[in-house]
DNA sequence: ACGACCATACCAACCGGTTGGTATGTTTGT
DNA sequence: ACAAACATACCAACCGGTTGGTATGGTCGT
């Protein structure tokens, strides 16, 4: 047998924790829903702590796949890949609420104050996504010649603050379309950064 | 006797629930840090649920008051006082992490599944900041003559999802500065959406 | 003026159920 | 045979919520 419980009890995580959030999902719901019992959840994670650390790099893995395969990579400009993965990320927002939102994104809001471990491993992971970014907006910057006053970590940070906001925009109001336009400004923000001298700071 | 037990637990619940989270933070927990005894709280609030709706409330009238005397508005021009907004945001994220993130943003991504009431009232928070800025957005669109392809809505939300999102990074990397390196690209968006003609769609 | 009446505000003790976690098996793969 | 992989049974602590009760202060008829 492949799908070992191990797994199964991830895969589990992955949508009851996005579903209900960290604290209010027990480890009795992550059993019920792997379909294992308590045993064969603290054989493999010496807690429930353990469990969400193991869940945060779980899910760096999986988005990482998703993203390395996504076809944005194709486009030969490398402004194209940085909007290519714009689109792509707004494309993923045709799936339901759940399926959508960011694992880490919903778990650090509960765990930064009091769990340090947990909070450092979806730090990895939001730092690990955005950091895929950054060659292609070097690139881009290098095609266009530009001397902006930002950097690229900042500007592929500020993609990942973008969307972690449109997930909770979204979630207050029940549905993907304000996110969706979220998306929308970010893209066209993107491209005013390479489609124009840059503006001086406005000051009154 | 001005400050009751009501209003101790509704400051208690905006500072525990904002370190903690929703679930993680006890009836016990708030009347421990309000200082007052379980049956006050429920003599006030009719269950937990009760409370996190009531506190959404409470802090959009708290909010609601700081913003509303914010200097900001002093500004002559609706794009100063837009762009004033944002700076005063910034301004904010000087205090400690638990000080300037934000209550709903927090409980929204807890409740939104499982808690349609709290889901509501977080909403009804989020709109009812953002719809403070569309006036001024509405304003400049007509102080500059743009057409612009997007709504004063939209942007109004886009400030927050940007902010939210700042919100998470800033607790996953345990300081401010992201937040406030996203602010600035924020107020960068919006000095470009003024400061040019538009760009038309990119699409290559 | 004054007790009868009553609503509000609050309290300490308690309840049944759930929590994360453990102790002790039993099964399975090699 | 033997360890890793799982299952069963159980526990002490904690959870949200209820209980029966007290203290306070206002309102009413008289």
């Amino acid at each position: 047998m492949k799908s070992s419980a191990k797994e199964k009890i991830l895969d589990a995580a992955l949508s009851v924790i996005r579903a209900k959030g960290y604290s209010a999902t027990s480890v009795d719901d992550l059993c019920a829903a792997a379909g294992v019992t308590k045993g064969a959840f603290f054989h493999h994670f010496k807690s429930k702590e353990d469990l969400a650390v193991a869940a945060a790099q779980y899910w760096s893995d999986m988005t990482g796949k998703l993203f390395a395969a996504a076809p944005y990579h194709a486009h030969e400009r490398p402004l194209d890949r940085v909007l290519g993965y714009v689109d792509f990320r707004k494309a993923i927002l045709q799936r339901s609420l759940p399926e959508f939102t960011c694992l880490v994104g919903t778990m650090v809001q509960e765990a930064y104050d009091s769990n340090p471990a947990i909070r450092d491993a979806c730090a990895r992971s939001i730092n690990g996504h955005a950091h895929t970014l950054e060659a292609d907006i070097d690139a881009a910057i290098n095609e266009f010649g530009i001397e902006p006053p930002w950097t690229a970590p900042s500007l592929a940070l500020f993609t990942q603050s973008v969307l972690q906001g449109a997930f909770i925009l979204a979630k207050a109001k029940n549905g993907a379309s304000v996110a969706a336009d979220c998306v929308d400004h970010l893209r066209r923000y993107i491209e005013m950064l390479f489609s124009q001298p840059q503006v001086k700071e406005y000051a009154p």
